[in-house]
This record gives structure tokens, sequence and C-alpha cells, in this order.
RNA sequence: GGGCGAUUGGCGCAACGGUCAGCGCAGGUGCUUUACACGCACAAGGCUGGGGGUUCGAAUCCCUCAUCGCCCACCA
């Protein structure tokens, strides 16, 4: 910031599409962006603000979702940098095993090659030239928002410090005895041969059938001699091992316990009861088939029933099945099926439609295949993680996500951390061929420690992404080998985030952090609203009514959607954006709120600017309630100072957003820079030296409260003006995201609540004459006389005010008292304990006046009916607050006195 | 199937048990007021989805119905 703007040079219009970049330039090069010293508070201690920013994946582009994170926690971080806290805002990205390897997969099909032919190697490197290739492209979408992020120390979860970080948590977590290898259920592509994992799964409902097949008793049970299941697979009959009924099904109960002969197979198999069964389906049977089914394979556990595999890795029938050996799972079924018409055991067959899982890559159905998996058991980390919650160390907002956190905290299992993925944290398990030998490791092994083999090989499976990501608060900041940033930088501040990972991310963060660390990872987890389309279903890509905000930046710049999207914040949990697109080519044609927040972008612009033009001569010095206007508006910016400081500290963003706009649009716009116009140009030079120094105060008090939502046009004014007005120093050279917070408690001695009354008056009288004459369609140019009767004490303070009502409304004579007379030929307006009496001569509709007062008495009195009536009521009174039955009295009385002013007016018009 | 949330003027939303239910946009009227027409002023527009309950008092709390949406789990 070596050179600012004269004032006279502001440019007329306001362009964000080349200060915005510029400014961003400007910042990262001063390295405004690192973690901030801050400042000593009362106590002599500088409080921490970090924050990790979730991170993006790699490959990925900015959407809406990333726009509202990244701004929320933009505006939170900038806030507390000027608020004097050590922040440091840390940014980085995820390897996102999955969808990386997906479109490197995609990519390499589309030049003809398969992974499995080139092979782990070459497909590594791929993904690692994807990576450098895209990798750059989101961080740079973050930067163009104006997101001040630490980008000098950008990190990635593959990194080759990451990886050790979580190297050593599963090798302790390993040696803890909390991963453990188990067998289950995965997709399995007979196609692909491989494991696909569940989001690589793609649902489709498609038509099929449920065949009643009958199993019969091994001894008949009352009479009866076969039970019948309904399956919509009858091939995976050669590997039931049980049969299950609900819980809740008195019917049934006599069959529990029982046996059943299996068909074909000749094997045994017991009758159970289950919760996973719906008494209400079928026919209230189920067969069991652990080995192929995900449910099956619960219930197997549940009942210790055993797991028998009837397909190979192709998806054909195994040896030792007969005649259904060695046939594909289409050929079985029929087969199957036609032996039980054979044997008569086919009961009957109903249309059914289903939801049935394809591989993503070549669209076969999958087959639920029983593997060996690695998995975290959770039972030591769960009570902790629990207990950091209910005990308010963590604290969500808003405060209903709790309960979504707790409930699946409640309901967890053992976490599957095994992925048949190349692109990822490998696991670090070697095994012996030769002597079976096996342990987790930090380094590499080749020769075995036990017998000296050189056949040991590591497991082939790479970690879940959420296994690297749970260490994100902790692994970014020198965990495990440098434990000194850590210690005075950690549990973070605040992790923003969406909803939707509660349960995948958040949770398995506080539980590895308090396992590793034995401290929260942060103290609060703020979950911001979905982002829906116009017509409030999800944005997606096929429905192309998602947006993207580089078009919305693009048109409107990024402090316009910033404050957009903090002022679309409210207590909803999901929240529409009006973005409108082409019927014809479904191009993003705009956002009216958007377009509405570049208005307020250009406004801010436009009131600095009349500021700055105005400051010729100017001398710094302190503001000054000299007249009542400015009591009035200094104490408003007083009490917009502690509500700005108190909505940012409990994440009312939206709050925050709204109020400041309405503040200073309506307020300091509106009626301050307005009356403040009269002073700049009299003559009077102390005058106009007041009015400046208020002025560039409240300027520069707006403009600091306003930055964290809007850094650029924000930054842009405090760069053109001469000298800060609230310290009285020039501050060239510094940024105002580096500048100070308005302290709330230094600004308290402003608020002022009488001379707030004392304005409202004056507005009352201003806005009658507005209407008044703006009913009689008079030109605002044509003076009027006016007379206003007030109580003693209103009337003292409307005297003083007299000169800048007659300017706002021009009013040529004005008299004030509390015994004024009504002038000849008048109309006049009640409001409150005032009667406004504006001559207008002959013009005076007496019709429409009493029409007009008419309608207005009507409205009083059936108001004070309804507060008599309370009043009347025995059980308010009795049970009502007494501050609320005072102002129920207050409000009788003044309606009542109102009343009274409304019947003499319209006496007098006769 | 389970969980969560919504329903307030034409549209998008506030109001979180107690003043005449507010605000923005759109629409209406009037203003080339020398910061801003991306502006200013003024006016109009609502028995708060239906029904029941709790309470002295309900847009607000409870129940129920209807409609819509999101998340999770997926049905043998």
């Amino acid at each position: 910031m070596t050179e600012s703007t004269p004032a006279s040079e502001m440019p007329k219009t306001y362009d964000p599409q080349t200060t915005e970049p510029a400014l961003m330039e400007r910042w990262l090069a001063s390295g405004a962006f690192k973690r901030s010293k801050g400042r000593a508070g009362a106590e002599g201690v500088v409080e921490d603000c970090t924050v990790t920013i979730p991170p993006p994946n790699v490959t990925g582009i900015l959407h809406m979702g990333h726009a509202m994170d990244d701004t929320i926690q933009d505006a939170f971080i900038r806030y507390n940098r000027m608020r004097g806290r050590s922040t440091r805002w840390i940014v980085g990205t995820d390897h996102a095993g999955i969808s990386t390897q997906t479109k490197v997969d995609k990519k390499l099909k589309g030049e003809g090659i398969s992974r499995l032919e080139i092979g782990r190697e070459a497909f590594l490197e791929a993904c690692q030239e994807w990576r450098d290739e895209y990798g750059g492209t989101i961080i740079r979408q973050i930067k163009r928002m104006g997101c001040s992020c630490d980008f000098d120390d950008e990190k990635f979860t593959m990194s080759p410090e990451y990886a050790l970080a979580v190297r050593k948590v599963f090798c302790d977590w390993y040696h803890d005895g909390l991963i453990y290898r188990g067998k289950r259920i995965v997709n399995w592509c007979p196609s692909c041969r491989t494991a696909i994992s569940d989001d690589e799964a793609e649902y489709r409902d498609e038509p099929g059938h449920l065949w009643y097949l009958r199993y019969p008793l091994k001894e008949p049970v009352d009479g009866v001699e076969h039970i019948v299941v309904a399956t919509t697979r009858p091939e995976t009959m050669l590997g039931d091992t049980g049969v299950a009924v609900a819980e809740d099904d008195p019917e049934k109960a006599a069959f529990v316990g029982k046996t059943v002969v299996l068909p074909i197979v000749g094997r045994e198999i017991p009758i159970f009861s289950d919760w996973h069964v719906d008494k209400g389906f079928g026919t209230g049977f189920v067969k069991v088939t652990p080995a192929h089914d995900p449910n099956d394979f619960a219930m197997g556990e549940a009942h210790d029933l055993p797991k028998v595999n009837i397909f190979d890795e192709t998806a054909h029938v195994v040896e030792g099945y007969g005649e259904f050996s060695g046939l594909d799972r289409d050929e079985a079924r029929e087969r199957v099926v036609a032996w039980f018409e054979e044997h008569g055991l086919l009961d009957h067959v109903e249309e059914h439609e289903h939801s049935v899982m394809h591989c993503y890559r070549c669209d076969t159905t999958l087959e639920p295949w029983l593997s060996e998996q690695w998995f975290v058991a959770v039972d030591r980390l769960k009570g902790p993680a629990t207990e950091a919650v209910t005990s308010g160390k963590v604290t969500f907002h808003p405060e209903r996500w709790t309960q979504t956190y707790l409930t699946w905290m409640e309901n967890l299992k053992d976490w599957c951390i095994s992925r048949q993925l190349w692109w990822g944290h490998r696991i670090p398990i070697f095994t012996c061929a030769d002597c079976g030998w096996e342990d987790a490791c930090m380094e590499d092994v080749e020769v075995c420690p036990e017998c000296g083999s050189h056949a040991v090989v590591q497991d082939p499976d790479v970690l879940d992404t959420w296994f690297s990501s749970q260490l994100w608060t902790f692994a970014t900041q020198g965990w495990p080998e440098d434990a000194s940033e850590l210690e005075r930088h950690h549990p973070t501040k605040v992790l923003v985030t969406a909803r939707d990972i509660i349960a995948l991310w958040v949770a398995r963060m506080i539980m590895s952090s308090l396992y590793f660390l034995g401290e929260i990872p942060f103290e609060d987890v703020y979950i911001y609203a979905i982002i829906l389309a116009k017509d409030g279903t999800r944005m997606s890509k096929s429905k192309g009514n998602g947006v993207d905000p580089l078009d919305l930046m693009a048109r409107y710049g990024a402090d316009a959607m910033r404050f957009n999207l903090l002022t679309l914040i409210t207590n909803n949990q999901d929240v529409r954006f009006d973005a409108e697109f082409s019927k014809k080519t479904g191009e993003f044609i705009g956002s009216p709120r958007t377009e509405q927040a570049k208005g307020f972008v250009t406004k801010i612009w436009n009131a600095s600017r009349f500021v700055l033009m105005n400051l010729e001569g100017y001398e710094p010095g302190p503001a000054e309630a000299a007249t009542p206007e400015d009591a009035w508006m200094l104490s408003r910016l007083a009490r917009q100072v502690a509500r700005a400081t108190e909505a940012l500290e409990t994440y009312e963003f939206g709050d925050y957003a709204r109020e400041l706009q309405g503040f200073f649009w309506n307020e300091v716009c509106d009626w301050y820079v307005e009356l403040c116009k009269g002073r700049l140009n009299s003559g009077d030079a102390d005058a106009r030296r007041q009015a400046q120094r208020n002025l560039a105060y409240v300027l520069d008090t707006s403009l600091r409260l306003l930055h964290p939502v809007m850094p650029f046009v924000t930054e842009a004014v405090w760069d053109a003006m001469p000298a800060s007005a609230v310290d009285g120093e020039p501050h060239d050279g510094r940024f105002l995201m580096e500048a100070a917070w308005p302290e709330p408690e230094n600004y308290a001695r402003w608020v002022n609540e009488a001379a707030e009354h004392d304005f409202d008056l004056a507005r009352s009288v201003v806005s009658a004459v507005r209407s008044t004459r703006a009913r009689y369609r008079l030109s605002p140019k044509e003076p009027l006389a006016v007379a206003v009767k007030a109580p003693g004490q209103d009337a003292a303070r409307l005297g003083e005010q007299t000169a800048f009502i007659c300017e706002l409304a021009h009013v040529s004579e004005l008299t004030v008292g509390s015994d004024a007379a009504k002038p000849q030929g008048s109309v006049s307006v009640v409001d409150g304990a005032l009667e406004i009496f504006i001559a207008l001569g002959g013009l005076v509709d007496l019709d429409a006046e009493r029409s007009r007062l008419e309608k207005a008495l009507a409205k009083a009195r059936k108001e004070l009916a309804g507060t008599e009536r309370t009043l009347a009521n025995q059980g308010f009174l009795a049970k009502a607050a007494t501050e609320v039955v005072e102002a129920k009295r207050i409000r009788a009385k003044e309606l009542a006195e109102t009343i009274v002013r409304l019947e003499a007016q319209l006496a007098d018009l006769g």
C-alpha cells in the first residue's frame, strides 16, 4: 500500500473485475495472509484463532457449497484477524481416492487404456499427472473469492509429511489393538474383477421377480410340512445357512428353533428371529445367505451362521454343487427355478421392481461378495468422542446438529477403512508368505524379520480417504514430528462444514484428535445451510440448475457474491439460490439477489466517494456529537458496532450482513449523509470541519465492520482515504484487513437513547410532510409552511432540529410549540404525541382529509379496544410479567391520547 | 423405511410465547434533489397451509392431516 489514490480521483464507477484481482495480488505479496501475530488483550494474552479449511477434492472445481463455506470462513477469519487474535487459515486439498481414481480411469479409458493393463505404478503416475494439472484449479478459484488463506503453505493429504502422520496413526492403532482384519461384504464387479466402493456403485430400479420357494421342514410344525420364502435372487439359495422371521411376528413364533432341510443342497439350517425382518413383506420368512447379501451377513454374524460362498470371482457357481457348478449366475438362476418347479417346490412368482447396483465403469451388475477387509474398532473411541460433545467442549451451531452427531455416535459400528483402490495411502501391513509373519510398519519391509525370507508383500489396498482427512487439524500443523505449532494453535477455533459430513468427517476428526492429542480438534462446529436451486431441489449438472460461482463473480464480483451468500443464511437448514437460466440455451442469465448485493457494493462505493470528495481541507480530529443528528448517528453507530461484534462472535452471519446493510444504507446514507450536506456546503468552517470528521469517523467504522464480508470494495475505499479518522494517523502502508476492529467498549460512550428519540421526532415531521406532499401531488420544490404541536419536552427537542427538517422536507416556515396553533387551510397528521399541521391554503380536500382521519381513528380505536380487553383480563394481570403489563398500559394511554387528537382534528374539519 | 426441516402479502425471506406480523424484490405513483436511476421519496398489498389442543395470551409450544424438500439407509 505505497501509494494512495487522492479522493478526487476515485473513479465514478466501481469495477470489481479489475479492482478485486489487483487487490488480491497486493494482499498476497504483502504476506498479510500468513499467521497474524495478534494483539494482547486486557489480560496480556493473545487469543488464538486457527481454522482449517475443509480440504476440497484435489480434482474438484468450486461450487456453491464451497462458495458458502469459504465466505463464512473468510468473514470469520478476517473479523478475528482485525480483532487482534493470532489468526491463520490453513488451506489445502484432499487426494480424494475414489473420485480422482474414477476421473483418471475415465480419461485413460477414453484413450483406450485400461488401468489393469498398465498396472499400479503407471496408473499412479497418471494420477499424479492429473493432480499436477488440475490440482491448482480450485485453489485459484478460492483466491478469486478473496479468501485470506495462508496460501504460501498449502497442505495436501498425500504429501510426504502427511503420509507420515497417516502411517503413524495406522500403526499405533494397529499395535494398540484398534485395527483388525475381518470379513465384510463388498460390491464385486465380476467383469472388472475388483471391488467397487459404495460411492462408485450406481443404483438403478429395475423390473424383476419375486420367486416364492418352498423349503421343507425337517419335522412338521403343527402339521405344516414346509415354509415359503420370497426371494429376488433364487440362485443364492445354494448358499443359504438359515431362515429368519420377524421378532414381533406371533404367527411365526412356533417355527423359531425348528430346522429346514435346504433343497438341492440338503443342508440343515435353523429358523430364527431377527429385527432385520419385516413381517409384512413377502411371506414373513426370509432366506439368509450371509456370503451374498449385506443384511444377511449382519444376521449371520448375530446368529453365528456359516458363510457359504457359492460364487467364484467371475460369478460362476463353485465346485460342489453338482450340475449347478460352473454355471454363471444367470444360468444358475434359471436352473434353480426350473429345479424347484420340477420338484413341486415353486409356490408362485410375482413381478417385483427393485434397485440393482451396477459398476460405474462397465455397467455390469455388481455381486455382493465376501472379502477380507481392515477395520477400526470404535469401542474405545466413541465414549470420549461422545463426552466431548455432551460436556460442551465441542459445540455445534446451530445447536440442533448435536443430536445428529450423538445419534450417529451411539449407533456407530466398526469402521471399514480398506478400499480396493490404487490412489491413496497404501495400507502399511506387511506379510511374509513363507512364515506368516505380519505387522504394521512405519518403514517398508523387504526381508522378513522372523525367517529372513524375501517373500514379504504389502497389503494391496489403500485407506479410506476419511482415514487421512480425519487428521486434518493436526497433521497440517507439524504432527507427529514437530509439536511446537500444535501447542499454540490447537485445538482450532471452528470447523465450518456441511451437515452431510458430520458423521463421515466431523465425528472422526473428534475421535482421532482425542486419541492422539488428548484434546478436541476444534471448539465449535458451524453447519451451514445447503444451497438449493431456485425450485428448492438440489443443484445438479444433469438438471442444469446449478450455478457456477465463477460465473457469478464474473458478472457481479466477489464481494457481491459473498454478501449475497451471507444474507441468505437464516436458521433454516436449506436455502434457495435464485439463479435464472435461459429456457432456450440453458445458460446462466443472472441472479436478482446477487445483483442487489452488487447494488449494495456500488452504494458503499458512491457514499464513500461522496464523503471523500467533501474532505477538502480535512483536518483529522475527534468525532463529536455537535448536533442532534450527530448524536443520533453516533449512537446508532455504537449500537451497530456492538451488534455486529456480537453476531460474529455467535456465528450469526446472516444477521450480521443483513443488519449492517440496513444500517449503512437506510441510516447512514439515507439520513445522515443527506443531513451533513448542509454543513458541508455552509460557509461555517467549524461546522464543516466537524461534519467532515464525523462523516469520516462513521465511514471508517462502517468500512471496518463491512470488511469481513466485503473485503475488496472496503479495502479499495480505505486505500483512497487520506487518513484514518479513528486513530487520526495516516494509514499509508497499512491494509484495512490488518486494521483494528471497532471494539464495542470504545464506542459505548456514544449510546444516547434520548438523542435517538429526539431524532425520531424530527423524522416523523419530515415523513408527514413528504407523505402529505405526495397525496396532494405537490412538487418537492414547493415550499410549505408547517406547524407542529408537541408536548413541552418534545417541542424543545424539535426546536433544535428545525434547520434540517426544513431542508429535508422543503419547509419554508416551521413553528414548533406545545400550544402551536393550526394554521388556516391546513392538513393535520397525528403521529404519536405529535400533531403536524401542513398549510395548503385552499388546496385542502376536506372530504379526503376526513376519510383519512376517520380511517386512522378507526384503527386506533380497534387497537385500543383489544388492548383494554387484555388489561381487563384477570388472568393476564395475574400471570403476565409486570413489564409486559406495564407496556400494555402505556400503549393504552398513548392510543387514548391519539384518539383524542384525531377526534379533535375531525371536529375541526367540521 | 428412518431422521431432519419447511409451509407467513405475487416471489424470496424475518419475527425464536407478549407493541399496529417486519424486510427486500417485483408491481403502483411522483422526482434528471450536483455520491449513487445499481438512486430518492411516497403509497398499496397478509384473518401466518387445514383441523384440534396447551396458555391470560400462539406465526411462535404440542398433536394430527395435507403439500414440498433435504440427508441417511436400502427391502429379502
